[in-house]
DNA sequence: CAAGATATGTGAGTGACTCACATATAAGTC
DNA sequence: GACTTATATGTGAGTCACTCACATATCTTG
């Protein structure tokens, strides 16, 4: 705790707050729904075939809110249940090619707000600003399903060389 | 856009919705209320006297919902409505002693999130943090309703020289 | 194979917000 | 100074995303 710590965590949670009220507005937007319902697109379309109780921890909603949520998904026509392989208890999830065309667009969206924002710093800028925030992400990530949950919105092809998430061996 | 933006831009993504995430468990917590109760609460602190329509603008919610908010706030005693001294159509908002301790209690929260973070940083890192995020903030904040609506959630203690908010002269 | 754990789903309800509409005061116009 | 328009608040009704309590189906284990 230096001298300037409190007033950079605060700037700290300023731009964390306005950045996500960007965001969100952008995600929402295109996906048509609110709430974890763009997390979830992104995630099913990363991690196909995930389980109604995995999305659940994934998403920190209740078991309820999110077989709602993939009801709603469905009747958007964006989400398929499958019966999973091996236990015919659980359910595997799929996206359509419209939920794939919608987890796209939401990916663009999201690149839309953050891509122009950090070209305006430097080449060196950048690099720093990727450095700062790999530390800020080891510290505040937990488990590997916290890992994941922070990660619900990225992109992947964008994530080479993750800070935090440790790859699936 | 240098070879790294992808990927900057995809890690601040992952932070901001990571930190959101907690920020916001913090100081829905502590207020006892979800969504923009907690901002209500620490803009009235802040800005005493606030009529309902300007405090609309600042959460950017409909004129509706913010007299909605303001009726569970003072359901749970915690503001006060009070005719404007100079305009009888508008109230003025303030917050009771009991909805300054919350308050008060909101910007711990949410301190006790940041602080430790940021501490994990050295003094220099820190610095050169805050000066990134002083850029990132400019760049993304509009009008001076917008400005506002960013620092919804700020100390203004621990606010010193915000490189966004013009001061009120 | 019975007993418990796991995975999904349903009924009912809540909290935070929205739209459409109504009222009261203020400001501007002829 | 009455008359229209704009501003500020509030109400009725409803939506959306989520929750708790409970029920059912399948897997696993002693």
């Amino acid at each position: 705790m230096t001298r300037e710590t409190p007033r950079t965590a605060n700037l700290l949670g300023a731009a964390v707050l306005g950045l996500h009220d960007e965001l969100r507005r952008a995600v929402e937007t295109r996906s048509g729904r609110a709430g974890e319902a763009p997390a979830a697109l992104n995630a099913l379309g990363h991690q196909p075939g995930l389980s109604n109780d995995a999305l659940s921890r994934l998403l920190d909603l209740t078991h309820t809110g999110t077989v709602r949520l993939i009801d709603r998904l469905v009747a958007d026509g964006l989400v398929e249940r499958r019966t999973a392989a091996h236990d015919r208890r659980s359910v595997a999830l799929y996206l359509t090619a419209a939920g794939e065309e919608v987890r796209r667009g939401i990916l663009e969206e999201r690149s839309a707000v953050l891509a122009p924002l950090v070209s305006r710093l430097s080449g060196q800028e950048q690099k720093t600003l990727a450095t700062l925030l790999g530390k800020l992400l080891t510290t505040v990530s937990r488990d590997d399903t916290h890992k994941l949950r922070i990660c619900r919105l990225c992109d992947s092809g964008a994530c080479k060389d993750c800070p935090i998430l440790v790859p699936v061996a």
